[in-house]
DNA sequence: TCAAAAGTGTTCTGGATACACCCATGT
DNA sequence: ACATGGGTGTATCCAGAACACTTTTGA
């Protein structure tokens, strides 16, 4: 069929998740125009002619709430007739995890607010937005049982117990520590370092750093890693 | 941001996967008309102003090849800057799963001419169609091995052997038979009948049928049945 | 009687899970 | 001394993988 006249707008919309001493968290912006003005809504916007689509979400995110994130993974695409008031409008999602503490967000362009909200404190947002922020916490959990995504977001050096609080954080329920330990430690991606941390009372952690090189290598092999 | 002048085309494309006689197929068009005239390229075209993205597959399909399907799952949805010379053309990508013996395929519209080409041989084809392709062997393959998807594509009575055939040829290598009928039986989809049938040399086989409200209650729990 | 396809159980192994006590430090 | 968090090993269980012979028919 020849070019008819299409009148279809596409957009991009960011399910960003933030974790940070323990808890888990999401990124939303309060929309400064209608439709939905003043309510709660995923960072997005409208795809440019002349942007890719994972650029567009990386620059929408960054404009709206200040966020720069560099690991965003598709979701899925949205496209019922009746989704947005405004007329027909496909939405591509994507998803992503950040540390929050790594940016000072703040509202700009569409928005007029922007927050992270604890996992269980999401309010009610526009369009259907819920439903991509299920599939988003969905996918989320399902990826990180296979591979290991979110060492990104800890610090260069770490207890392990970080890394167990991470995980046990993003799956919404606590992990064994020895079964975790022995399946971390199997993947050789973690370098043992010297150096120990002592927080308050309690036996000193050993720190751990990644051994990045093997890491991406693991990543690429498409390791199986059943947490 | 307020809405702008957005020049992008929003298509779909189909990857459809048929099975008969022990074969995988997939089918594809041929072009009739520019870019990439008289070249093979995945059915598919522009999703219309006032249709939800499964409709309009569905009926592009059936426009240009005359297959008619009800399960088509998306896949991922692709929209480099450069992937269709006409210009910025975004496509969400879905697949699905029939019998070609059902249909009379036949080419219409956008495609002079139709086939089913063996997955062994897929010729070279348009636009990133290939890359398309790919993702859906690869979906289809790690789908039905945690859900009972596929039985659509038997007779409403058959041999255990017909639901052997079509694994192994989705998954493109043998499975062992006695452990796929246990875990099969397990999964209490299947009434056995009194019938058999008898085709050639051979003992003759017990046939078989779905237990459909079985099947699709459990296709709702979300079946862990890993093959 | 032979060729062809259908039918059927058991063993082995590896990974996942469950589980409890000692260690090093701060107060 | 005790409270707090860090660190470690073993036993069990279950699911997946491997594997070969008997049965029933047509020719």
């Amino acid at each position: 069929m020849h070019v008819l006249k299409q009148n279809i707008k596409l957009t991009v919309d960011a399910v960003v998740f933030g974790y940070e001493n323990g808890k888990v968290y999401l990124l939303l912006i309060n929309r400064k125009y209608e439709p939905f003005k003043n309510q709660w809504a995923l960072p997005g916007g409208y795809v440019k002619d002349d942007e890719n689509l994972e650029e567009a979400v990386a620059r929408e995110l960054k404009e709206e709430s200040g966020v720069e994130i560099n690991f965003l993974e598709q979701l899925y695409t949205f496209g019922a007739v009746d989704r947005d008031p405004r007329g027909r409008v496909v939405s591509i999602s994507y998803y992503g995890l950040v540390r929050p503490d790594k940016f000072q967000i703040s509202a700009a362009t569409d928005a007029k607010d922007v927050k992270w909200f604890p996992l269980n404190e999401i309010p009610q947002v526009s369009f259907d937005h819920e439903r991509i922020i299920e599939s988003g916490i969905i996918r989320l959990r399902s990826k990180i049982k296979y591979e290991p995504i979110g060492f990104e977001l800890l610090d260069a050096k770490f207890p392990f117990s970080d890394l167990e609080k991470l995980y046990s954080a993003l799956l919404g329920e606590p992990v064994d520590r020895r079964n975790f330990r022995k399946k971390i430690k199997e993947l050789n991606v973690l370098d043992e370092l010297d150096d120990t941390l002592s927080t308050g009372p309690g036996r000193p952690a050993r720190l751990f750093k990644f051994n990045k090189k093997r890491f991406f290598q693991l990543k690429k092999e498409g390791v199986h890693f059943e947490l």
